[in-house]
DNA sequence: TTGATTTGACCTTG
DNA sequence: CAAGGTCAAATCAA
């Protein structure tokens, strides 16, 4: 986080050297390679590591979830400011192994890419009931699980097949607390919700001299720069 | 008619 | 083999 900060600092630097057309020296070096991590992190070099310490990434998000990337530190705390049930959320272990299937078993009906979640990165959170946390979901089951007494719903992303989203979620009710809902979420959305980002900004400080930024909308610039803060930055630095 | 949900069967993993 | 995760046909709903 403090390379994400720093890196927006330094590209704001950029831009004002850019536009004075000033030959930036002294610790340059520093300040370059500071932002060339900070792009690698927001290119995914080292994406493994905000997703696994992050609450609010995309998937786990609600709608006006907290920042991750590029909120600064004002945002870091917004997540649970903003929840009056502040949702108890928690990363657990995570290895790579998600990223490839193992399994050498013959399938059957083109079935078979089943993984047990126990190795992928997943976080949690409860909730006083159902919430729309800014993800299309689409059920596809629901299981009695052993020594639990509500049964576990399977959501998976509505846009798995149109885009290839691979972000499920668990729901399930606490055992001691029926009316909390214990949402377990396992990977993290690359879909679009081309609905719902269209006015999406994706830096609003810097619009007029960013050529590569993509605005739809720029007058719900801070808006939706709250409700979609993972997003906003995230696509910044992939367009 | 089309998309979402239900639910039992199927499949993998520990 | 038990338990959990996913598939897909049947069903529901807009």
């Amino acid at each position: 986080m403090e390379e994400l900060i720093q890196g927006r600092e330094l590209a704001s630097q950029l831009s004002t050297a850019y536009d004075n057309r000033s030959v930036v020296n002294g610790d340059d070096e520093g300040s370059a390679e500071g932002f060339v991590n900070t792009l690698l992190i927001l290119n995914g070099k080292e994406s493994d590591q905000i997703q696994g310490n992050s609450s609010g990434v995309s998937g786990g998000g609600v709608s006006d979830g907290g920042s991750v990337v590029s909120g600064g530190g004002a945002d870091l705390s917004s997540w649970d400011a903003n929840h009056d049930h502040a949702a108890a959320i928690k990363s657990e272990d995570y290895t790579e192994e998600e990223i490839s299937c193992k399994s050498t078993s013959t399938f059957k009906d083109g079935r078979g890419s089943y993984k047990r979640r126990k190795t992928t990165h997943s976080w949690t959170r409860d909730t006083p009931g159902l919430i729309d946390d800014g993800h299309a979901w689409r059920k596809y089951g629901q299981k009695v699980i052993h020594n639990a007494k509500h049964p576990r719903n399977y959501f998976r992303c509505t846009y798995k097949f149109d885009q290839g989203c691979k972000a499920t979620k668990h729901v399930q009710q606490v055992q001691d607390h029926p009316s909390v809902l214990r949402t377990t979420y396992y990977g993290t959305h690359t879909c679009r919700d081309y609905f719902k980002t269209s006015d999406l900004v994706l830096d609003c400080t810097n619009l007029r001299d960013s050529s590569i930024l993509i605005s739809f909308d720029n007058a719900n610039c801070l808006t939706n720069k709250q409700e979609h803060p993972f997003f906003a930055s995230f696509a910044s630095s992939s367009v």
